[in-house]
Parts: structure tokens; C-alpha cells; sequence
DNA sequence: AACTATTTATAAGA
DNA sequence: TTCTTATAAATAGTT
């Protein structure tokens, strides 16, 4: 039921399979209300997402139901409440092994590793997912980036309050033995080693990716209204 | 949905609610059937009927949906009672827990989420891995094409056998030019792990496709520009 | 059980 | 995410 058809098999991208889940959920749930009160019957749905997290519905309380089914079911369908202790946490430990070895599986496969199992269509699928979490990066770069940048910006300024007769297009002569410990300057020094060493290429390009990709238009800098602030920038403080 | 709109209230009339919920509860069987698969996740569907006939749906086993929400949620009411027994059972369940958790918030931040908590460099560190396992599908992929490939080429092979006096200006026949085993298909772009090109293979994985699920359709008629014929596949196959 | 006229759900697109 | 809309699906009332 929509613009076109469906084959009912798992939806491969990941966005779209989102979207489904969460319209599907809320249809799933409120037919099982309908049915609940048009026949005047007890229904209890539970699901879980496939990132683990749990949604569930029920048209009385959930726990008069799972009791009921448990008793019904009871020589069948050991529940877990029924168990004795012991069995009951060794069998969450197999579920959880079992979860782990399939998210390990997922993970080494994220990272190119043991593909022999997937179709061609299964690998394509998961680059591109690789390829959208990519570009994310590239956000989260830019932003990181440009935070860095708006501190290295106050720092100048706080230099230029320290030296106002300083000529601005002199290059910045900092004798670091008269300053004390804890200055600005060398806080932004320790707290982002290494920031700089092989990264000018890669910050460049990244930070212009970043104006084109960013969605939300969202320029963090909203404080720097100061005329000149691009060219007062120097990277390699 | 039906020859008239119903308000959704207990059908009072037995019979009628009898026949509705026949049709509902497979209906909403079926809804949940198709989330479960569409979306990749697990679903349970216990059914109560007035007359107190259980009926129930479960995309996976039962026992397990069961045992995973009843962990979930009746922790609270039930884990402070049973401390004592198997004090490493439930210590090994927090271990495997804590894991989890762990494996699920690298698998979150490999598709670019939840990235808020790491530093310029661990982004970037994770830009690279997720770098280096594309290429490796993009091996994997160029590897399973040239199965496809080969199995065409012997498809042909086999057409020729068939029908030996073929009509030379006939077939649409595209020289896929020299294709080796083990030799790169697939061009792996540049090294900079900031062009997240968007499939460059998009092409290749297609035409794999295309000898049997044609998606796209996109036969590349004018591009036969290669010369040297030492095989030739017919796409249209 | 079948059959449809309608309502409802929802896929795709914005 | 939310809204919109064309279309597929579910189903209420009927046979």
C-alpha cells in the first residue's frame, strides 16, 4: 500500500528501513487495538528493533497476558519467570553470546573482513552504509575543526589585548618565558596534541567539504563578528 | 477499510465479531510477519479471543522474545530477590551486558553516529578504518562481478555450441576486453580517504546485476569502443 | 467462503 | 521528522 508495490524481504537501506519500521510499528499497533476492542479480546505485541531496543503494546497489562500465555503454554514453552534461577541466567547467556558473535560477525564485516558469505548485493549494501557514515565523519570533522579554529581566533585576540600597540601586520613574536603557566596559549597547546602534525592537508580539504555539506547550515562561529576573522587565523598556532 | 467505515467499539453482535476477528487477526499476523522481515527485527503477537483461545505469532522463537522482555523489563521488580543464587552467572550476564553496549556504540559511531564523544583524531582514525574495509569490498565486489562475468562467458560459450553458424552482424556484443582473474576491474580512485566518491562501481555492480535482476537497465550500447575481442559477452543474455 | 466497494495503510517524494 | 499523495492492501457488508 503506497506509491508502488514492495517485495517483502529486508529492506537493505538503512534510512528507508527506519522510516518502514516506524510507520509499520505505529500501523502494527494500532490494528492490534482495533482488534482488541472491536472482539473484545486480550492482545499483546511486543517487538524489538533490530538495534535492540524494545517497543511493545498491549490492550490489558502486558504481565496478565505473558502469565497467562506462560501458563497455557506451560509444558511447551518454559518461560523465563517459570525457570529456576540458574537456568534461567544460563539461558540469557547463550541469547547474549549468540548477540555478540552476530554484532563481532557485522563488525568484521564493516571493516572488509570476512565478505566471503555475502552476495554482491549484500556487500554493495554495506558500502554504501559505509559511505553515509563516511560523509558523517566528514561533518563531525569540519565541526571539530572549526571549534578549534574559533579557539585558536580568541586566542589571537587575547594576545592583541595583551600587546595593543603591537603592529597587527607584524608576525606574532611570543616570548612564552614571560608568560605564566596556565596562560591561553599553552592550555590550547596541551589540550589538542598532535592536531596539527600531519593534518594540514586533510583539515583543508575537509573544512571545505564542510560548507558544502553541512545540511543545517549551522556556523558555530555566530561570536566571531569581528570584520577580519578568516585572514586572522594562523593554523599552525 | 471495508464497504462502510466502523467505529471502533466492541461488535456487539457475536456472530459478525466472530467473522472480524477471523480476518483481523490474520491480517495483523500478516502485518507483523512483514514488519519482522522488512525491517530485520523480531516481533511476538499473543492473541487472546473472548472465549479465551490463545492464539500467538512469533517472527523468531517465542521462548526467546519472552525470555529478552522479560529480562528487560521485570529486572526491577524481580532481580533484587535473586542476588544471591549464581552470583557468576549474573556477574558474566553484566560482563556480556557491558560488552554489548560497547560493540553497539562502535557499530553506532562506524555509521557516523553518535560521533559527539570522539576527538578530532579517534574521527579520523575511524575514517580511515571505514577507508580501508571499502576498499576491501571493493575488491570483494570486483570479485564476485567477475564470477558473474566468467559464468556468462561460459553461458556464451555454450549458445555458441548450440547454434555454431552465427550471423556475425547480428548480436549486440560488448568486448569486455581482457578480463583476468584476480586482476583489479574496479578502479580504486585515489588514496585520499577524503573522496568518498559516491560508487564509482555503481556501473559495474549493475551490469553484474543485470544478467539476471535488471535494475537499472543501463545497457551501455555505445560504449563499444574497445577493440581487441578475445571474449564477448551479450548482456541482453 | 467469495466478492467488491470502500476505507485504511503506507511507499515514495517533498 | 513530518506532510502529502498516489497506490496497494485490508476489510465491512453482502452474496
Amino acid at each position: 500500500m503506497g506509491r508502488g508495490k514492495i517485495e517483502i524481504k529486508k529492506i537493505e537501506n538503512a534510512n528507508s528501513r527506519q522510516v518502514t519500521f516506524s510507520k509499520r510499528r505505529g500501523g502494527l499497533f494500532k490494528k492490534a487495538r482495533e482488534l482488541a476492542i472491536l472482539c473484545d479480546c486480550d492482545v499483546a505485541v511486543i517487538i524489538y528493533s533490530s538495534t535492540g531496543k524494545p517497543f511493545e503494546f498491549s490492550s490489558c497489562s502486558m504481565k496478565k497476558i505473558l502469565s497467562r500465555y506462560t501458563k497455557c503454554m506451560g509444558s511447551e514453552h518454559v518461560s523465563a519467570r517459570e525457570m529456576k534461577p540458574e537456568k534461567r541466567e544460563l539461558e540469557e547467556v547463550d541469547v547474549l553470546k549468540e548477540e555478540m558473535e552476530k554484532l563481532k560477525a557485522k563488525h568484521r564485516q564493516m571493516l572488509g573482513k570476512d565478505l566471503t558469505s555475502l552476495s554482491l548485493q549484500e556487500v554493495h549494501a554495506l558500502e554504501q552504509q559505509l559511505n553515509e557514515g563516511l560523509l558523517l565523519m566528514k561533518d563531525k570533522k569540519a565541526q571539530l575543526l572549526l571549534q578549534e579554529l574559533t579557539q585558536s581566533k580568541m586566542t589571537v585576540e587575547e594576545f592583541r589585548d595583551f600587546f595593543p600597540i603591537t603592529n597587527p601586520s607584524m608576525p606574532l613574536c611570543i616570548d612564552y618565558g614571560s608568560m605564566e603557566k596556565g596562560s591561553p596559549v599553552l592550555e590550547r597547546g596541551s589540550e589538542s596534541p598532535g592536531t596539527a602534525c600531519n593534518e594540514d592537508s586533510d583539515t583543508a580539504l575537509y573544512l571545505g567539504l564542510s560548507s558544502g555539506i553541512s545540511k543545517k547550515g549551522k556556523t558555530p562561529d555566530g561570536e566571531t563578528h569581528s570584520s577580519n576573522s578568516e585572514t586572522q587565523v594562523n593554523l599552525s598556532l
